[in-house]
DNA sequence: TCCTTATGTCAACGCATTGACCTAAGCATA
DNA sequence: TATGCTTAGGTCAATGCGTTGACATAAGGA
């Protein structure tokens, strides 16, 4: 007894009585995470919470780091469940990427305090069998499907980051906002091209996601083999032409 | 006298006699970024090398990032230096990406420091203007360029960031390793496509940029009113028709 | 000369992390 | 069942960190 899966493991009761383990550190910190009041997760109100000394998470997790990877995770998981890949691999391919992307921002505050974007995980091992699945599908070498899924993770994770900067509550939210202001009076002969598309400007304050992920799905289904018209490398078309246009 | 540009200042020497004022904090702090053994930098020791209390710093800098922002923009002012857009958009607009991006990656740890990706700073406004002119020279409305550049220079920023991760000399160095090792022994029955592409998958660890950089390019100049052969809007060509395949 | 206030300093907070410690869990053996 | 060994894992104290509020003082205008 005194197992956990195969492994043996050796829990003491900490002074409050509970017995740790890493999923119910994980699920406390994500409580703490969700908590109203910006930033109310910490190792020492994690160890509070637990019923625990601060440093004893520090036994399941190398590091603050690790254990928010280890809850990314998750999330990854969680935003996978369900998901099937569907008959055009273009149009999976971008939900992949939109469910990826999701997941992050649903906790701006985790994907920030985050300093490696990629989690290592089962479950974002998963996104990326998954991913090169549908691009093997589409007809791409083993490579080719390594080197175009990870262009496409990487900005999906990578973005997300960003997005979470201007989700989280902060001081930095009502900067944002007057910085957008303060765009409508730039000095014209310093920021000609700028000062010329003034009225614009505001918007830059949105998300970069859905137009990089249009332009990269754009790029990927011309780079597909034997996708449509392309004068540049005119090979005849070989492999199996896949639907087109989504 | 005792005035900066056109603003009147009221410097005290500190206790060392040292006359702080931003430009040299900014100098010193890039020094000590630069500094050898990792993470140098912290506002304490950025306090000893100033001869300062290092609560002075906050006197002119809302917190460290702010200070982290105002280094990147400068960053990125020295990456423009001696940058001229030449007759081709998409071969000019590649440049600047590139630029912004490696003149991150010249200090990975600032970067990753770094929690917000835009620096807000006059320098990056000039990228900005630079950028958003070569769009609406291709021919894009206003509001289009606005968006494609929001689009092309956020991946750019956000990808550095998630390079610059690779970069820092951390435990992190040495775990990627093993993880791209560890990819060689994926079990085939939980992720049958990573297992079909197991001899390609060491190549994860490089960074996505120049992949991702390309095909927003590609999407780029498909986009650009005018551009070339593609069935689906079939205008005739107006416009100078931009270089293809650069 | 006085007044205002920008700016340097100090002490304190809670933070992540670590090394030393200690103690009980689980094993082996009899 | 009992005994003893090894060591995982809980605890404690201390380090250096970013940041802040209270305080002190000199710069510069009036």
């Amino acid at each position: 007894m005194a197992r956990v899966g195969s492994e043996r493991v050796r829990r003491r009761p900490t002074r409050a009585g509970v017995v740790l383990d890493p999923e119910m550190i994980i699920d406390t910190a994500l409580r703490l995470i969700e908590a109203p009041g910006g930033n109310a997760l910490t190792v020492r109100r994690l160890g509070v919470e637990l019923g625990a000394d601060p440093s004893a998470i520090y036994r399941y997790f190398r590091d603050l780091d690790a254990l928010l990877l280890a809850i990314a995770d998750r999330l990854i998981g969680d935003s996978l469940a369900g998901f099937e890949a569907g008959p055009d691999w273009l149009v999976s391919l971008r939900e992949l990427g939109e469910r990826v992307h999701r997941s992050m921002l649903k906790h701006p505050r985790l994907v920030q305090l985050r300093s490696t974007r990629f989690t290592a995980g089962p479950n974002e091992l998963r996104a990326d069998d998954i991913g090169i699945g549908l691009l093997l599908s589409a007809g791409f070498a083993g490579s080719d499907a390594v080197r175009h899924f990870r262009d496409f993770i990487d900005t999906a994770l990578a973005l997300a980051t960003m997005d979470a900067a201007e989700l989280t509550p902060s001081q930095q939210q009502t900067e944002d906002r007057a910085l957008a202001a303060a765009y409508a009076s730039l000095p014209a002969e310093e920021y000609p091209h700028l000062a010329a598309v003034r009225g614009d400007l505001p918007q830059v304050t949105a998300s970069a996601f859905p137009g990089v992920l249009d332009k990269l799905i754009d790029a990927l289904s011309r780079a597909a083999p034997g996708a449509g018209p392309r004068p540049a490398d005119g090979d005849a078309e070989r492999g199996p032409a896949p639907a087109i246009g989504s």
